[in-house]
DNA sequence: TACGGCTATAACCGGTGGCTATGGACGTCC
DNA sequence: GGACGTCCATAGCCACCGGTTATAGCCGTA
């Protein structure tokens, strides 16, 4: 019946949560969008799967019996892709990045892995997949920063780095030339947002935790770290970015300064609990023993305080 | 991952022909479309499935690896879904049609197993899927024109109707006035056709066995009998239809018209083989009984000779 | 060398999957 | 009892995707 396996992880979600709206947030879609496919879903099948009754949903009968299928077909297949994976030649590793790029620490390691024969392919992966494809069995490993869903639980996360984070603004802004601002500041500002789908992640640059209720202004939402420059370089609005990263992508319009009242930004190297493959194990426990026990010294020398400039 | 399975379909194709043109015909796609989904998947599965060499391709370790999975997501799905159909209330059958409305035989039929308190649900599928739903779990038995594809391996079929082909002309065609019409004579007329994804249903209304290799002129394609009598209205072209459907879609500016020289066309009633359920048993044999041992005679009074006009 | 078979690319187009905004049906709370 | 809050469905909109045809490029063969 040619089903998307999106559609499947759906419908477990509304099946678990029996709530429409609960498993919307859940899977960072919006409630009308999760309604719509399990609709077209139940047509295709020509059964409901759920029961809407005022207040409450229910799985139906036919929704019960295909539910574990429906888990199981899909956690299958990501099984499948990862096994798959192994089946290419040796010692080599899928690793996942979303714009992590650049940093010496993971340069060397990467690099003294390319020495020794590995074939280690970066994978950069967008915004929209918060585990830069570790979930679905499209990486091995996989550089992100937290929060990351799933870590703890399925995921293991190791922090390599941890950063302030900065912000970057337009040339013209007033606050510019700021030697630093307080994200009390900022609270007003338009922001250039992740997408919803990139989960946590979206509010973790927003700033939300240290917001204290107060909405966040979204400009518009950029899926690319171009997308993002190229907006706040025309004046759109402001982003949070790593201190790393200020330097990382240099951009004549764009000026980065450092934000007080933020809890810093973590990189962390996060790759399956359960993989227990030899490569993995080699490729993560020469991170952990590079960043050191307590997890990510900084490795960009000057802290918050002195800024940088960019552009012309 | 969110693969669609559809795109699983066209990797278990492709790895058992081992080409793509030969995969492509027998998926009823163009081989540019399936050329591109194959690397769509394989861009998103981070490793190659087939190795590229002139003159011929192979599945890669991974390809090969993932194969088994592939044809188990596929297989397995429309399993479960034809389980989840019988959690649903007893004596239920979801019957599929594709236009085949209207005949005495199966209007009995189904009146009295709805008498009877079972559950008929009718669906009508459109022309996109030449087993009407069977090979997907969509439906549990099917009213189908033969030839449909799987009949004598998974599917069996029990022809009901045998009906002459007429063919439906715009009212100022200058057949429309004949009694009787030689397919010879409409070689080079414009046809319409069934769009190609119905499979080998196309090459039967366009009469292609009865051509001898002269290809027949499309004027348009149209997925819906609607659609086909418009542009038949309009004078866009000609079709072909059976003797029954002549009478049973009556539209102002179309004439029906018999043509000598073409095998007859069979409605069928066609289920799975490896169906053991005791519904569709009583439900197939009512109409095994009912048409008669050597499947189907022409329940429907006057053969070719006679024929009906429509219209003002 | 020309041709034929096969795959990839380009340009285009309709349907689908996502979003926001809003409606409608219940419970709940003041 | 009425206002509100919550939850699911609908409407309208837009971007991307999966399909098409036409064509280019590559290779083996006649």
């Amino acid at each position: 019946m040619d089903v998307h396996v999106r559609d499947l992880r759906y419908f477990a979600a509304v099946a678990e949560e029996l709530s429409f709206t609960r498993a919307a947030e859940r899977l960072y879609v919006s409630q009308p969008a999760l309604s719509k496919q399990i609709r077209a879903l139940e047509r295709q099948l020509g059964f409901p799967l759920f029961e809407r009754r005022p207040r409450e949903i229910a799985l139906t009968p036919q929704g019960a019996a295909l539910l574990p299928a429906a888990r199981e077909l899909a956690a299958g297949w990501a099984e499948a892709v990862r096994a798959a994976r192994t089946a290419g030649p040796a010692e080599s590793l899928a690793v996942g990045m979303q714009t992590a790029v650049g940093r010496e620490l993971q340069r060397k390691v990467l690099a003294r892995f390319r020495e020794r024969g590995w074939r280690i392919s970066l994978r950069l992966v967008n915004w929209e997949d918060p585990t830069a494809g570790l979930a679905g069995g499209g990486a091995d490993a996989a550089f992100c920063w937290l929060p990351v869903p799933g870590v703890g639980a399925e995921l293991t996360a190791k922090v390599l780095v941890r950063e302030e984070r900065w912000v970057a603004l337009p040339r013209g802004h007033r606050f510019a030339d700021r030697a630093e601002v307080a994200f009390a500041e900022l609270l007003d500002e338009p922001f250039v947002a992740l997408p919803r789908s990139a989960g946590p992640l979206r509010d973790f640059w927003l700033g939300t935790a240290e917001r204290e209720g107060r909405e966040p202004v979204v400009a518009l939402e950029a899926s690319s770290p171009e997308e993002v420059f190229e907006a706040v370089g025309a004046g759109l609005g402001v982003v949070l970015l790593a201190e790393g990263n200020a330097r990382l992508y240099p951009r004549p319009d764009v000026v980065s300064v450092p934000v007080r009242g933020l809890a810093p930004s973590e990189l962390a190297l996060v790759w399956r609990a359960d993989d227990d493959r030899r490569e993995v194990a080699e490729f993560t426990a020469a991170f952990r023993e590079a960043a050191g026990p307590a997890g990510g010294g900084d490795r960009h020398g000057g802290r918050a305080g002195q800024r940088t400039r960019q552009g012309t």
